[in-house]
DNA sequence: TATGAATGAGAGTTCATTCAT
DNA sequence: TATGAATGAACTCTCATTCAT
C-alpha cells in the first residue's frame, strides 16, 4: 500500500487574506469529510464549500492527501493542547488521581470534534503518514507508560510492557467506541470513573 | 454518509462450477485487498486475479460493494464458526474459566486471517452492511453480556450495561491492536491470560 | 527535461474489433496532430475523432506520450519499409547510381505523409524516446556510411567520419526543408539529381 | 495551426529600471527554457527566477507567447549582429574566401548560445512570429543567394534558385546537427573548412 | 453462460492570466 | 507601479459498469 505523494504544504500563507483562505479550506475539508466521507470529499467540492476556487486550494496544498494530512495535524494539535496541561501535573499526584485526571482529559479531548475524529480514524488510515492521528492517541498514552515505570514496584503486573500495551489499547478502544456510538457519554463523569476503575483494579493488587 | 447500493448478491450459484467461481472471486478479492489496499483493489484486477472475466464477476455481484460485503460476510462467518463451539460450553463453566475460554477463542478467531481482518476494518469505507465486521466483534461479545447478566449478583460493577460496554470495547481494542501490531502474539497464551486478568479484576470484587 | 513516463503500449489488441479500434485511434492521432499541433491534440479530441470513447484510448495507451510514440513508430516503420528494398541493391551498383537510388528512395519515403512527418519532427521532440523519428533518418543514412567505408580509397575526403556527418545532415536538412516548404518537389527528379550532385562532387575528386 | 495571440510587447519600458526588469525577465526565460524545456517553463516559474512578481511580468508581456517571441527576437538580433560585420566584406573577397568567412561567422553565431538556440528551434511550438528563428538562418543565408547571383556566370549549377535552396538547407542542417550533437565542434576550424569544401565543390566546376 | 472491448462520468491537478490591494 | 492571492477552463487519466458477441 505505498502512497508516495509529497504531503508537505506548498507555501506558508504570508498575508492575512491568505491565512484566512487556508483556514477556510481546512474548515471546509473537515465539514465535507464529516458529511460525505473521504471518497466523496472531492477537492472541487471542498473548494466550493470553502468559497474558494480550486486553484486556490492547490496553491496551498499539493494534493488531496496533503490537505487531509494538514487537517489531521491541526486536529491533533488541538487535542494535544488539551492534554499537555494535565501531563505536567501527573508527578504531583498519587496514582489513582493521576490516572483519573488523565482519562478525563483524554475524554474531554475526544469530545471536542468527535465526528471529525471519527472520520479521520475510520476513513483516513489508507493515507500514508496518517498514523499521526493514531500516533496522537499512542503518543499520549505513552505517558502512562512513563508514569507507571516510575511506580513500578507498587504495581501488580509482572510484565509492565505487556500491561501498558493492554491498558493503552483498552482505553483507546473504549474511547473510540464512545466517540462512535455515544459521543454524549464522553463528558459524563461516570464513564471516566469506570475506566479509571478498570485501569486501577488491573494495576494495583487488592 | 449515505450508501444506497444494493448489496445483495445477484444470484445463488446453483451448479458446482458456479460455486467454485464465486469462491475464486472472493479469494481473489481477499488477496488483492490485502496486497494492494481497498483503493487499488479494482474490480478488473480482482477478476483477473480470480482467473475470471470481468463480465463473470458482475454476473455474481451487482457491484463492487456487494463483492466486498460478501467477502466480509464470509470472513465473519468463518470467525463465528470458531466461536460458537465455545459458546455452548459457557454455562457449564465457572466465571474465570468461561472468560478465559472466550478470550482465547476470540484471539484464535482473529489469528486466522489477521491481515484481511485488518484491511476490512481499516480501509473499507463504511459499506452499507459493513458494520457487519464491527458487528461481528460486537455480536460475539454480546455473549459476554448474557453470561454476565446470569451471574449479576456475584459481580462488582453496579451498572452492568456500562460494564459490558467497557469490557467489550476494551477487549476489542486490545485484540485489534494485537492484530495490527503483533499478529504473532495472538496465539501467545500470555496475552489471553492478561486480558482475562484485566476483565476478571474489573468484574469481581477482591 | 526528464520525461519518465512509460510509453509501452498497454495491451496488444487480440480481437479484430480491438485491432480496428487501435488503428482508428492512431489514424485520429495523426489527423489531429497534423491539423492542430501537439498541444492542441488532446486525448479527448483524438478519441472523439476516432469515434471511440476516451476510456478505450486509455485501454491501449497508458498516456498521451505513448500514443504519439506508437504513431511515430508506425510512421517510421512505413518509411523504413520503403527504404529496405533499395538497400539490398546498393552493393550491386556503382557509386553514382547507388547514391542516386538512395536519395530517390529517401525522398519518396518522405513524400508519403509529409505533413505528419513534419509535425512529428517539429513538435514532438520534447517527448522522451522520440528521437525515433530523428533516428529513422539517422539510421537510414547510417547506410551511407557503411557503403562509403567499403569504397574508402576511391573517395576524396580524408576524414570519412566527418564527411559522413556532413553529408548525413546536409541531405537531411535539404529533405526536411523540402518537406516543409515545398512537399511537391519531393517527387521531382531534379531535386534528387541535384542532391546527388552535391554529394558526389564532395565525395569524389574530379 | 492557428495562433491568434497578440505578441507585441505591452509597452516600451521608458525608465532604466523598467528596462532592467525586462532584461531580467528575458534572461530568466532563457534559463528556464534551457533547464526545463518549454512545457515546464511556466510563467510563474520564470517570474520567480527573474526576481519579479507575476504581475510585473504581465505588465511587460501580454502573454507567454509574446514573452518567448521577444526572447527569440533578442537571440536572433544577437546572432544577426555577429553576422552583419562579415557581410559588408563579402564583395571585397573572392568566392572561396567569402564562403569560408560566411560559414565561419555562421558557426560562431551558433556557438554563442547553442542550448537556447536548440530549445527555441526544437521545443517552442510554432509561435505566430516564431518562424523568426528559422527565418534568422534563412534570412542570413539569403545573402549567399545575392552573392551568388552576382557571380552567376562563373558557377556550375544551371538552376541557381535550386542550388541556393540546396546549399542553404544543407548548411543549416549541418549547423544545427553540430549545435545539437557536438556544440564543441562549432569552434573547430575543420568543420568550417569541410563545409566550405562541400559548398565550393558543388558550386564551382573542377 | 462467459467474454472482454467499450463506455463515460467524474476525479485530481495545472497554469496562463486577472485584479484587489 | 508592483505585488501575489485568486481564478477557473481545460487537461490527463481512472475505474465501476455495460453489452455485443
Amino acid at each position: 500500500m505505498p502512497n508516495d505523494l509529497d504531503t508537505t504544504p506548498r507555501k506558508q500563507p504570508a498575508q492575512a487574506r491568505a491565512r484566512a483562505t487556508v483556514q477556510a479550506i481546512l474548515d471546509a475539508t473537515a465539514q465535507v469529510l464529516v458529511e460525505q466521507g473521504y471518497d466523496r470529499a472531492t477537492t472541487n467540492v471542498i473548494a466550493r464549500r470553502a468559497g474558494v476556487s480550486i486553484g486556490s486550494l492547490y496553491q496551498y496544498f499539493p494534493n488531496k492527501e496533503a490537505l487531509v494530512t494538514a487537517l489531521a495535524e491541526r486536529h491533533m494539535a488541538e487535542m494535544a493542547t488539551m492534554l499537555v496541561r494535565e501531563v505536567g501535573l501527573l508527578r504531583t499526584r498519587r496514582l489513582p488521581e493521576a490516572i483519573r485526571a488523565l482519562i478525563e482529559a483524554l475524554l474531554r479531548a475526544h469530545a471536542v470534534e468527535p465526528a471529525l475524529h471519527r472520520v479521520l480514524i475510520e476513513q483516513v488510515p489508507r493515507l500514508s503518514g496518517l498514523e499521526q492521528v493514531a500516533n496522537m492517541d499512542r503518543m499520549f498514552v505513552e505517558l502512562i507508560r512513563r508514569e507507571l515505570e516510575q511506580r513500578e514496584e507498587r504495581l501488580r503486573p509482572g510484565d509492565l510492557e505487556l500491561a501498558v500495551f493492554l491498558l493503552v489499547h483498552a482505553v483507546q478502544g473504549i474511547t473510540h467506541a464512545a466517540v462512535f456510538e455515544c459521543p454524549g457519554a464522553l463528558g459524563d463523569g461516570r464513564l471516566a470513573q469506570e475506566i479509571t476503575d478498570l485501569v486501577l483494579r488491573y494495576l494495583v493488587a487488592e
